[in-house]
DNA sequence: TTGGGTCATGATAGCGGTAACATTATCGAA
DNA sequence: TTCGATAATGTTACCGCTATCATGACCCAA
C-alpha cells in the first residue's frame, strides 16, 4: 500500500484539464504552447492561468510521439570519466538546451559493439540526431543510422568516409606536426609514449603521424623508442623510468595522450632530470595543468569546446532543416611551444 | 524538396509490420520483446526473425506513453566542466544502461533558477528518477518534483531536510576535520582558500565547518587568512601569492576546493618555497595529481565514485518499487595524508 | 464425456498529445 | 447588403505502442 502511494498515482494533469479549466479546447491549448502567436492573447492569458493553478507540465513523450520530433540529442563517448571531455559535453549541452533540447549522454568503452547498442537504444528514444565521438562503427551502426535519416556528427577525428558530417581535427597530422616540431628543434631520438591501441584508433592514427614525420626527415625508427601506457600520470611515470633506464635514451619524448606527460615530468623531478636539458617533453592534450608546471610543458592544443560547440549547432540546423550538406570540418590545433622542449 | 527527402520521411518499421511478417498480432511481438517467456519459442523465432529482416527498432516514445515508464533518469549537475563530476557521471550511467536506462544530463550553471527549468523539461520527458547534485532547490523545484511523485536523489551534501533520499558526504564535517587535523599537526595560523561562495551552498558549509574547528581549538580567526578564489590552478598561484605577501603568513593552507592546492604547489616551486617547512598545504579533492606531485598533497578523499553508484542504484530500486523509505546514506570521507602537511 | 485449469495469442481501447482539416466569427470591399 | 478573405478556435483521426480482458487450444481428472 505504502508502495502504491509512493509513485506512479500521481494522475498527472493533462492539457485535457488545462483545456476544461480555461474553457477551451485541447488543440487551443496545444496552440498557445508552442504557438502562442497563433492564440489570442485574451485565450492564451485565460490558458496561462489554468496552466499555473494547476501546476500543468506538458507530456513530452505524447508530444513526440504525435508530431514525430523529439527534443532530445544523443552523444556517445568512449569514456565519460575521461575529463578531457567534459568541456566537450558542456558545450554541447549548452548549445542544445538554449533551443530546448536535451542531451543524452553514454559511455561505450572504447567498444563499438557497445556503440551499436547504444545507438539502438537511442534510436528508440527517437532522438533528433546524435554525435558519436569515434569514427569506426560497425556495419550495423551504419545501416541503423543511415535507415533512421537523423543527422549524426561524428568526431574524435576527422575521417576520410564519414555517415554524415564530421567534426574534428586530424591525429595524424597533428601527431606529425608535433613530431616534425621536435626533429626541427633538433632531437633525433624522439622516444613516442602511445595510448593503448587496442580498440582506439586514434591511438594508432597518432602513432602512424610520429612515424610518418620521422619517415620524412629520414629519422630511423628505433622500436625501443615506442611504447603503450594507460592514460593515467602512473602510466606516465612508468613510462618515463623505461625510457631513462634504456641504454640510448631518448632526448625527447612526445607523449601521445592525456596526463601522461605530467606524470612523467613529475617523475623527473624525483629523479633529478632536468627538463630539456636532459630530455625534452611535449605532451598531446593540452591540460591546463601542463601551463602551470615547472617547466611548462610543451603541448598539443585540441579545439575541446569548439568541437563540442560546433558539433551541436551542426546538428541543431540539420534537424530544423536549414542546413542539409554533409560536410567535414577540420577545427585545427595548435602546437603551444612552452619550456620544456 | 532535398530537406523532404533527407529527414523524416524514412518510415520507420512498425512492431505492426513485424508482426504482419511473422503472422502474429502486434501484441504478440510487443511480449516477446518484453516478456519472452510469455511467448512460444517457435513464434518468438519467426517474430525475431521478422525483426532482423525489417531492421526494426522498437519505438520507446510510443512504449513509454502507452505503459506510462520511461526508460530515463536525469541528472543536473551545477557544472559538467568541472572534472571531479566526470567519475560520478560515469558510474551512474554505468548503473543505469546496465538496466537499460538511459542518462539524460544537464547543466544548470550553479543557478537554482536553471535546476527549476531543467526539472519541468526532465519531468516534460517523465523521467522514471531525478539525481540533483545540489541541496537547494526554488520553491517550485520542490513542489514540481513531490508533485510528479518520482524518486529524487540529492547530493553533493548531507542535508537535514532531504526531499527524498539523500547520498552524499558532509561537507562541514570533511571540512572541519581537515582543519582539525591541520590544528592537531600543530598549524596555527592556517590559511583558508574558499571557493567563490556566491550561489554555492557547498562552499559556504566548509568555510563553516573551517571556523567550527577553529573554534573548538580556541583559535583566534583571523580574516586576513581567509580569501575567496575561482577553482582553478591560476586561482590557486594567486591565493598562494597574497597569503606570502601578507606580514604574518600563514604557516598552512587548506584550499578548499578543486585544484587549487595543486596551483599553489605550482607556485611554490617556482618561488622556492618548501612545503611544509616554510608552508603546508592541504586540499579538499583529492585528484588524482595531488599524490603524484612533489611533494604529494594531503587531501581529502570524497567518494565519488560511490556517490554516481550509490545515487543510481538507490533510484533504480526506488523505480522498480522495491525501496521505498527515504533515506540519508552518509558515505564518509578520508583525510589522505602526504608530504605536504 | 465434460468441466475447469493452464498456456498462448488476439481484439480493443486507450496513453496525451498534434497535424490537418473544418468551422465560425469578423470585417472590409464590391 | 453580400461575399470572400482572414483570424481564432474546434473536430477528428491518428502517432506506435501496451494494459486488460477475451478467446481458443489443449490437457487431465472426475
Amino acid at each position: 500500500m505504502k508502495k502504491a502511494t509512493r509513485f506512479g498515482d500521481a494522475r498527472a494533469v493533462r492539457m485535457n484539464d488545462v483545456a476544461q479549466r480555461a474553457n477551451v479546447s485541447p488543440m487551443t491549448v496545444s496552440r498557445a504552447l508552442s504557438n502562442p502567436e497563433m492564440v489570442s492573447e485574451k485565450t492564451r492569458d485565460k490558458i496561462l492561468a489554468a496552466i499555473e493553478q494547476t501546476g500543468y507540465v506538458p507530456n513530452r513523450i505524447a508530444g513526440s510521439l504525435a508530431s514525430n520530433r523529439s527534443n532530445t540529442v544523443g552523444l556517445i563517448l568512449p569514456s565519460i570519466k575521461n575529463s578531457l571531455f567534459s568541456e566537450t559535453i558542456q558545450a554541447a549541452a549548452d548549445v542544445l538546451s538554449k533551443k530546448g533540447y536535451l542531451l543524452l549522454i553514454a559511455d561505450s568503452g572504447h567498444l563499438v559493439e557497445e556503440e551499436e547498442k547504444l545507438v539502438e537504444a537511442f534510436l528508440g528514444q527517437r532522438v533528433s540526431g546524435m554525435i558519436l565521438h569515434n569514427t569506426e562503427h560497425t556495419e550495423r551502426t551504419m545501416a541503423m543510422i543511415s535507415n533512421s535519416g537523423i543527422p549524426v556528427v561524428e568526431s574524435g577525428d576527422l575521417t576520410s568516409h564519414p555517415m554524415d558530417t564530421s567534426v574534428s581535427y586530424s591525429n595524424f597530422e597533428a601527431s606529425k606536426a608535433m613530431t616534425r616540431y621536435l626533429l626541427d628543434k633538433g632531437y633525433r631520438r624522439i622516444g613516442f609514449v602511445s595510448l593503448l591501441s587496442k580498440n582506439n584508433n586514434r591511438a594508432c592514427l597518432r602513432r602512424d603521424g610520429y612515424l610518418s614525420a620521422l619517415e620524412e626527415v629520414g629519422v630511423k625508427v628505433d622500436e625501443a623508442l615506442m611504447i603503450e601506457a594507460g592514460s593515467s600520470l602512473e602510466a606516465g611515470r612508468g613510462a618515463l623510468t623505461k625510457f631513462v633506464q634504456l641504454a640510448e635514451k631518448p632526448d625527447a619524448i612526445f607523449f601521445a595522450g592525456d596526463i601522461m606527460a605530467a606524470g612523467a615530468a613529475f617523475e623527473c623531478q624525483k629523479l633529478n632530470i632536468r627538463i630539456p636539458d636532459d630530455i625534452a617533453i611535449a605532451s598531446f592534450d593540452d591540460l591546463d595543468i601542463l601551463q602551470h608546471m615547472s617547466p611548462s610543458i610543451t603541448s598539443l592544443q585540441i579545439p575541446r569546446i569548439e568541437i563540442g560547440h560546433e558539433a551541436a549547432s551542426i546538428i541543431l540546423s540539420r534537424i530544423e532543416g536549414q542546413e542539409t550538406s554533409a560536410v567535414t570540418k577540420d577545427l585545427g590545433f595548435n602546437i603551444v611551444e612552452r619550456q620544456s622542449t
